[in-house]
This record gives structure tokens, sequence and C-alpha cells, in this order.
DNA sequence: GCATTAACCACAG
DNA sequence: CTGTGGTTAATGC
């Protein structure tokens, strides 16, 4: 693993799949593989950052400093681009990103792939494809976070996980009831409080961390109308 | 007013 | 790290 070319690697990005053999021999020589354990730091907010960095696979939480606690923006699958805002439109991270699971990533140097912009138009065609469709995701979580109760984003966040993530009705929650609590701006108390309702309601089963959906349909009306 | 929602605090396991 | 109970502030009917 550790010394596959990019032409080669498993989880090359779409955009990555176009460019040449020329610059394909530059992006092998401009980035770093790195894996993280679970709880490791990928990078920090305020620290100086000189790359784009690329998740191959595992999990990401990508969360920021608020004033009174951390909110979690969310949590990022691999294969996908992290930190192209953080890098690009400042020298300083203006976020952080941790592994909650075991996690490969690229450290691709920012200059390479300016380069790769500046010359390979589809390349960074397919680039803008992943910040659209990046900001539009955001727009409908903001929406949600604005609109629905603390019942429906509880709900929307188990199906994103279960259907988005995980792809499956049964799954390890991969952060703890305070990080969830993060990741809606609620707090660990209704995270808990809610997690029984829904257990008692048999709306999803819980165990810990393992938890289970067995009404969809439920779960998806108090996702919409909450 | 009265009910509801959800945050905060404190205190166990 | 979690769950629970009491309290409280804000908002709606």
């Amino acid at each position: 693993m550790e010394k596959t070319p990019c032409r080669n690697c498993n989880f090359i990005s779409t955009a990555a799949a176009i460019l040449n053999d020329e610059e394909l021999n530059l992006l092998e020589n401009s980035c770093a593989h790195v894996e993280f354990e679970k709880g490791e730091i990928i990078f920090k907010q305020d620290a100086f950052s000189s790359n784009v960095v690329y998740i191959k696979s595992g999990l990401v939480k990508v969360h920021l400093k608020g004033i009174h606690r951390d909110q979690i923006i969310k949590i990022a699958k691999g294969p996908t681009f992290l930190g192209l805002p953080t890098t690009f439109a400042d020298k300083v991270n203006q976020y952080s990103a941790t592994a909650i699971e075991k996690t490969i990533a690229c450290f691709i140097d920012i200059d390479a792939f300016k380069h790769f912009i500046y010359k390979n138009g589809v390349f960074a065609y397919e680039i803008i494809i992943n910040l659209c469709r990046e900001e539009l995701d955001n727009f409908q979580k903001c929406v949600n976070h604005k609109q629905k109760n603390v019942h429906g984003r509880v709900a929307d966040t188990l199906l994103h996980v279960s259907r988005s993530i995980f792809e499956s009705d049964e799954f390890l929650f991969p952060l703890t009831r305070n990080e969830f609590a993060d990741l809606i701006a609620t707090s660990r108390e209704s995270i808990s409080r809610i997690l029984g309702e829904f257990h008692e309601d048999k709306i999803i089963s819980v165990v810990g961390r393992k938890m289970k959906i067995l009404d969809f349909d439920r779960l998806d009306y108090i996702s919409r109308n909450g």
C-alpha cells in the first residue's frame, strides 16, 4: 500500500484519474501517504498548511471551534478531498479534521495541485463539481438545522449515517453522545433522552453505540416533520 | 396562565 | 463516557 503509485491507486479521485502521464509523475512526487488511527488529528485549526488532503479511506470528523464548544461540521467518508477551502482561501487552516476510524490519507503539495488546475481544465472541472456538490449539501444542512427541532435533527443524522456512511440499517455509531450533540448543535443530555425515546418506541434499537434502524418510515416521518 | 421544548446542573454508574 | 432527575428560560396557544 505504501508504495502504490497514484496511477494504480484503488482510491484515485475522479479528478486525478484524468491527469496525463507527465502530471501523474508530478503527483506521485508531490504527495505523501499517511495512516491515522482513530482519534488522531489529521490537520488542526489555526495551523499553517500547504497541502491538499485527500482521504482514501476511513471516517473523519471535520470540526471547528465555536464560542462555547466545538461544532462538528460533518462526518466525511473516504474517498474524498478534504480541506480545499481551507488550503486555497487561507494560509492557515480554518477548521480541524480528526480521524474517527482508521483512516488513510494523502497530503498533496499545494503547488502541484495548483499546477493541475492551471494546466488541465478537465481536472479543474472535476474539482469544481465536487465543491458545488458540497456547497449544495451545506445549504440543505443549513436549512435543516435552522428549521428542524432536535428530534428531527437526530432522525436526520441516523438516516444519513445509515444510508450514506454505512449503507446498512445496522452500524456502530462513530461518535460519542457528546460529539453527536456537537454535530447537530444540541446537548449531550437531549441526545441521550431522544435515543432512549426512539428505542422505547421501537423506531431504532440502541445498545451503547450499536444501533439498528427498525422503522425507516417513522424515522423518515420524524426527520421530515421535526 | 398553562403546556411544551430543550438547555443547564448535578450526581451516579 | 452516559443516563437520569430536577430546574429553568423561552415560546406558543
